[in-house]
RNA sequence: GGAAGUUUAGCUCAGUUGGUUCAGAGCAUCUGCCUUACAAGCAGAGGGUCGGGGGUUCGAAUCCCUCAACUUCCA
């Protein structure tokens, strides 16, 4: 028999997520007998590729449900994608601009076709890239926020909650792109800097001749939407000017004088045009102050009729012939040289306009109070918890929610406008239509209704998501199905903090709205995966590895531990691909302890009688790593966690246990110590399995034959028992003894392979007996034996054991001397500093008794140790 | 402009209520080894004024003040 020393991921991954979907193990259904345990996927993007952040993510939440499932709850995670309005139109818009369509030519219906050819096409191609990863999503589950039920869930809470008077329309101010005539989020909107003008521009003051107050303004083409000239009320220069109104050149409009602090003494000129109409800060202002708002743009970009002159000319020819015609009339004081951010359409290149528009809002003062509450008094738990912080800043300055986005791709707006300016709301049209004669106009017909064209905000269905992925009639009828009653709510949600407010706040609401109880019980924020130099890995920079192909290259095991290995809760992974190599490494690691353990071959006749020590602790090893391991899982340290498992497996299992265990080259094993060896490693393929699923399985499954239903995915979480510390303790002392002969060996440049004597002079020969086997094996003695003086050696101390090995005339006594010297006086250094401690009364009295105790022992100890090492010096002459 | 966070070994990070986990881990580095499970490995070693300064305390990486640098969110 020979299996490859170096493990293949390749031969075994697809392998076994094969066999884990065709006998459906991570399917769940509903089961009162057994406790739920829920995660419901952050729905990636549909037109979305597997990046490394979605690596990580879904890492994180595979290693939860494992763990959880063989926890013996019953593990459910349902996975999903989102329609992503903006993301997923643009995409298709691009599309079919490729084929020689323009979205300005198809009808709403047409357009639509198109999108959902597309998602059936590629849709689906981030699922299927996570099945790579090993993600244990229930897929029979699989939802998407468009399909029926759910939009028809989005449709009934659009409706209720308008109906409970929270969704109401209002005036707003978006990125309006002039060129492609529409709204853009700010997502879609790039800022750059832009080398412009400030132009001074002087207004008299009414009833004032050659009186003139002088503004600084980037876009002197808007003054004709001027509504105020705003003051800081501090600013000494213009008390004049207080309650005095200015006129606007050109067009010459009286307008009011008002003082707000708002306004930066600094910049400028002190004094603020104010324009509601066409920039934000500006509506914000207007509308503290109850200002007038004066829209002078067309949605092309021209002045309309509002502006009064140059009518119908561009926005930026209108910027430069204003300016000359203030010029003309002596009102320009001066042109300055300026840069500024300007937003442009990420798709356009146009320059983006503020523009007022009517929009539909969701009111958030009241409906996010429990939402509130919640997280602030930890029923919802945030992990790490610094991110109280932010969602407290967020939720206590909440704006209104605008839910309408102006695209076609998503859930409709169900709100009929009627031809008398009226709108109704309603599910269908049929209702509205029947609305609308009962409050309106009885002679009304379906031609009359005109469906708002907008869609929802893609976070006004996903906010549903924790719930209407189990039930998408609870909304309407308020009786929650068996799924639901049984599933939420879930426990884990595993994100990112940049959608903490954007979707985890929103989810908690409506949780609360419609449940009447939160949505899930933790939230564990992941960081942003970034490159060495500290960029956020990213498609356009081009600096992230491609996912697939660092499985392939090595392994899905290698991956999931290599992006677990340094990221802690909250915390950003400085990705590397050395990390990834680690990972690797370490299924290599496995794969060949597995390797040494299936070569043994038994002797039934071998009693095995000097391996007990080892396998007593290994046993009690176990359990104190589990315990640690476990209690990591409880505070969401991941990483923590499996570098606990790393080391445990590594340095504990392998470089020792198998060590202390191996028989002489092709000498056969006792029963017993296989039989307990096989146990272990089957402990440990247990606390492997969430991190490294395949391999894990993979192993189990050649330990020996067997049934689906004893698959490692399925099997129990090893207990956790108490177990023995003085045992570890004591094996920790030999496990110095044998580091010492080693390290005395490197140092003097001896060959591993030169056995040495070793003698000690111990307080008790009993633990060193019992390990003697093991200290010839891993020291690599000839001899053991216990004196109190041994001529012409080296020595050690350990604990306050002193340890001989004779070199005979080959000693350096000089060099001997010197070394034990130093150690003695470091140690009475430390002494010192302990007794000084215990010398003070204030310490003595102040100190819990506790660590009065500690700083005792350590004295006892490093007076036992120098004793010890001056018995040594003393011997050798 | 407003708010929060971070700063500990070359890198990435632990360090809970001030006191034995107190200066730690992994990786990287250096030295010696192809020792029959593993060179994707084994054995050993070195490395830090805990961002600077000040304070509180018997005692500070930990608490307070201050300065500096970086990051993020909101505007």
């Amino acid at each position: 028999m020979s299996i490859a020393s170096k493990y293949d991921p390749s031969q075994t991954e697809a392998k076994w997520y094969a066999y884990w979907m065709e006998h459906k193990l991570f399917s769940s259904k509903v089961d009162p007998s057994k406790e739920p345990y829920t995660i419901v996927i952050p729905p990636p993007n549909v037109t979305g590729v597997l990046h490394m952040g979605h690596m990580l993510n879904n890492t994180i939440q595979d290693v939860l449900i494992r763990r959880a499932r063989m926890q013996g709850k019953n593990a459910c995670w349902v996975p999903g994608t989102d329609h992503a309005s903006i993301a997923t139109e643009t995409k298709v818009v691009q599309l079919l601009k490729e084929k020689g369509i323009d979205k300005k030519d198809i009808s709403r219906e047409e357009f639509l076709t198109h999108a959902w050819e597309w998602k059936e096409k590629y849709g689906g191609i981030i699922l299927e890239q996570l099945k790579k990863l090993g993600a244990s999503c229930d897929w029979d589950r699989t939802a998407f926020t468009m399909d029926a039920g759910l939009s028809d869930a989005v449709i009934t809470v659009f409706v209720d909650l308008y109906r409970k008077g929270k969704i109401y329309r209002g005036i707003r101010m978006v990125n309006w792109d002039p060129k492609g005539q529409t709204a853009l989020s700010d997502d879609e909107v790039i800022t750059k800097e832009i080398a412009s003008k400030l132009y001074y521009i002087k207004y008299q003051i009414e009833g004032e001749t050659d009186q003139y107050l002088t503004i600084a303004t980037t876009r002197p083409e808007t003054i004709m939407a001027d509504v105020a000239i705003c003051i800081n009320p501090n600013d000494p220069r213009f008390t004049h000017l207080k309650g005095k109104k200015a006129i606007i050149p050109l067009i010459n409009r009286a307008i009011p004088i008002i003082e707000d602090e708002y306004v930066d003494m600094e910049f400028g000129t002190g004094c603020l045009k104010v324009t509601p109409a066409h920039d934000i800060n500006d509506y914000e202002l207007g509308l503290k102050h109850k200002l007038e708002v004066i829209d002078i743009l067309n949605d092309n970009g021209t002045l309309n009729e509002k502006a009064e002159i140059l009518v119908g000319e561009d926005r930026f020819i209108a910027r430069k012939k204003i300016g000359k015609l203030i010029d003309e009339i002596g009102q320009l004081e001066k042109i300055e040289d300026y840069k500024s951010n300007v937003g442009h359409s990420e798709r356009t290149d146009a320059v983006i306009e503020p523009k007022l528009s009517l929009q539909w809002f969701l009111k958030m003062d009241e409906i996010t109070k429990p939402a509130f509450s919640s997280v602030m008094e930890d029923i919802i738990q945030l992990h790490p918890p610094k991110f109280k912080n932010m969602y407290r800043a967020w939720m206590e300055n909440v704006r209104d929610w605008c839910i309408s986005r102006q695209l076609w791709w998503g859930h409709q707006i169900p709100a009929f406008h009627l031809p008398n300016g009226e709108f109704v709301v309603a599910k269908t049209a049929e209702e509205a239509l029947e609305m609308a004669r009962k409050e309106y106009d009885s002679s009304y017909t379906m031609e009359d209704l005109k469906q708002d064209e907008d869609v929802l905000d893609t976070w006004f269905s996903s906010w549903l998501w924790p719930i209407s992925v189990f039930d998408t009639e609870v909304f309407s009828t308020g009786k929650p199905n068996e799924e639901l009653k049984y599933y939420y709510p879930t426990n884990d949600l595993v994100t990112a903090p940049e959608i903490l407010f954007f979707w985890v706040a929103r989810m908690i609401i409506a949780g609360y709205e419609y449940m009447g109880e939160k949505p899930f019980k933790n939230v564990y924020l992941t960081g942003i995966v970034r490159d060495k130099q500290g960029r956020k890995m990213s498609k356009s920079l081009g600096n992230s590895p491609d996912p697939l192909e660092l499985i392939a290259q090595y392994g899905a095991d290698g991956v999931r531990t290599g992006m677990l290995f340094s990221s802690p809760a909250g915390n950003d992974l400085p990705f590397d691909e050395k990390l990834v190599e680690q990972g690797r490494n370490f299924a290599n690691k496995i794969w060949n302890a597995f390797r040494l353990v299936k070569g043994w071959e038994i002797d039934p006749k071998l009693e095995g009688s000097e391996n007990k020590a080892s396998i007593a602790w290994f046993e009690n090893r176990f359990q104190e790593a589990l315990e640690e391991i476990n209690d990591h899982f409880e505070k969401f340290r991941i990483s923590d966690a499996l570098m606990s498992t790393y080391k445990l497996v590594w340095d504990d299992f392998c470089s020792w246990y198998l060590e202390m265990i191996k028989p002489a080259y092709q000498q056969p094993i006792d029963q017993a110590t296989y039989d307990r060896t096989i146990v272990f490693f089957e402990d440990i393929l247990k606390l492997l399995h969430p991190f490294m699923p395949f391999l894990s399985e993979e192993i189990w499954h050649q330990i020996k034959e067997r049934s689906v239903e004893e698959s490692l995915i399925l099997s129990t979480w090893p207990d956790q028992h108490s177990f023995d510390k003085k045992i570890t303790e004591e094996a920790n002392q030999v496990f110095e003894v044998v580091s010492q002969v080693r390290n005395l060996r490197a140092s003097k440049g001896m060959s591993p392979k030169e056995a040495l004597d070793l003698s000690i002079n111990a307080k008790s020969p009993e633990l060193y007996n019992r390990f003697a086997a093991v200290l010839r094996k891993l020291a690599n003695l000839s001899s053991l034996n216990f004196s109190e003086k041994v001529d012409n050696a080296m020595s050690f101390v350990v604990k306050s054991d002193e340890c001989f090995i004779p070199m005979g005339d080959s000693i350096n006594i000089e060099e001997e001397k010197a070394n034990l010297q130093k150690e003695i006086e470091y140690t009475k250094g430390f002494l010192t500093s302990v007794m000084k401690k215990l010398s003070n009364e204030r310490f003595v009295a102040g100190a819990p008794a506790q660590v009065v105790e500690n700083e005792k022992k350590k004295q006892a100890d490093a007076e036992a140790k120098i004793k010890a090492l001056e018995e040594s010096l003393a011997k050798l002459g």
